[in-house]
DNA sequence: CGCCGCCTTGACATTGTTCAATAAAGGTGG
DNA sequence: CCACCTTTATTGAACAATGTCAAGGCGGCG
């Protein structure tokens, strides 16, 4: 059942399973099958993996780097529903069309499956297909909680809950971390600019809830206490 | 297999299929059985369905009414990630517990469904199954899209966007129709302030883009194409 | 070395909030 | 049915949070 169908799949171009280059974008052509028929692929920073309204044939699993998926507004205001990191899954879709647009924070390699043979896979491989599931309902309930920080909270809440959610997700020992992504995608995910983003660091540094040693991206949460109050 | 159950269903009392009547209310047991051994309840204005943290063991269809769920922050701010017309379903749960409160705007009417049947309802009736699934997948594609209300739409463009959505759903002539909500839910669904949105619409007004025929509930619209360019 | 992209910081503008007063609507009991 | 009272909505003015604009710094890369 499986095999009858892996070899319609390395014959398919790239375009028709949902993942398109950039015109401009180098085609680096270092596909590779995966257990599940996935299709390895290799994007760098900024690439779009797909965007927004088209047709949906895959959805994919991030082996390394970040991935940002974002809608805009009809002048160019963005917003970032999430970012995902290795090992997590997005993309999925029930509708025809991808509902966001989906592009490389830094360079980054996915997975990417065919969803008309998520159902085949996932009998197969019935733990693949919990995972799945359990990615959908995960960014319902993120989605969810987001409309919180969004509608709701102050630009100090936002960030200390960006700041605890990314210690939580990106970090070993929960505390010192490297942001893979710049400012601007922070604010567009917060509904915040990248100045507020930039000063309300500062201010966690300075009232010594974080450390921001050199490199601006790294961050050390020094009073998670705190900023767990602050989260509201 | 459904008739064996739909006793079982009748005796159970009301705290245990996942609905629970505030302390001070009137029980009005006016409760029937329908087709598919759902529920139906009856709710006063401001009456609690479900708070969120309760275990799910239902979810309800609006007969008649409206519904409104939301989540809180500590300090009691408030978001209102949804309203629920005739017709809506929600309280559907993948997890244990309930991720929202939800209350009847005004006098409801719904059909309750314990959930660990849904399964069997939806063979025994397939096209109530699709409904059920159609009713979680809106849920999260109106989540996504209320969060780039929410993070990057200012209060014009909320309440255009609002007013259409509401013209949609409730008007019969797609212009004409009555808010079944007050203003300070307006407010907690759109993150604004009861203030910003009474003056939102006194604006529209003033430009011609609405009426507001006294009972301040009520609006008619009178310049769609202006509405959606105003939406962004 | 010098350009370029990203980040920070400051001064100022704007949007939306807060506080407060008033008005209007709706419900209740006489 | 009316008068009263409570709740909800509107409006104004002052204020605060965040956004905008602009300048400068820092770091990486060619």
């Amino acid at each position: 059942m499986l095999t009858e169908n892996v070899p319609q799949i390395s014959r398919l171009p790239a375009s028709t399973i949902g993942i398109r280059l950039p015109a401009a974008a180098t085609p680096r052509i270092e596909t590779r099958r995966e257990p599940l028929a996935g299709l390895v692929r290799s994007f760098s920073k900024d690439e779009e993996l797909f965007a927004e309204g088209d047709e949906a044939e895959c959805f994919c699993e991030v082996k390394s780097g970040t991935v940002r998926t974002y809608k805009l507004l009809s002048d160019g205001r963005r917003l970032i529903d999430a970012f995902h990191f290795a090992g997590d899954i997005f993309g999925i879709e029930f509708g025809a069309e991808h509902r966001f647009s989906a592009e490389a924070v830094a360079d980054v390699t996915v997975v990417a499956y065919r969803r008309s043979r998520l159902a085949t896979v996932a009998e197969t491989d019935p733990a693949f297909g919990d995972r799945v599931m359990a990615a959908t309902l995960r960014s319902l309930e993120r989605a969810q909680s987001h409309m919180l920080l969004l509608g709701r909270k102050t630009a100090q809440e936002k960030m200390a809950t960006f700041l605890l959610d990314m210690a939580d997700r990106l970090s070993d020992d929960d505390q010192h971390f490297e942001l893979p992504m710049q400012r601007a995608d922070i604010a567009d995910h917060l509904g915040l600019t990248i100045e507020t983003v930039s000063r309300t660091l500062t201010r966690f540094a300075r009232k010594g809830l974080i450390d921001l040693p050199a490199s601006s991206r790294s961050v050390a949460l020094r009073n998670k206490p705190a900023l767990r109050r602050l989260e509201a």
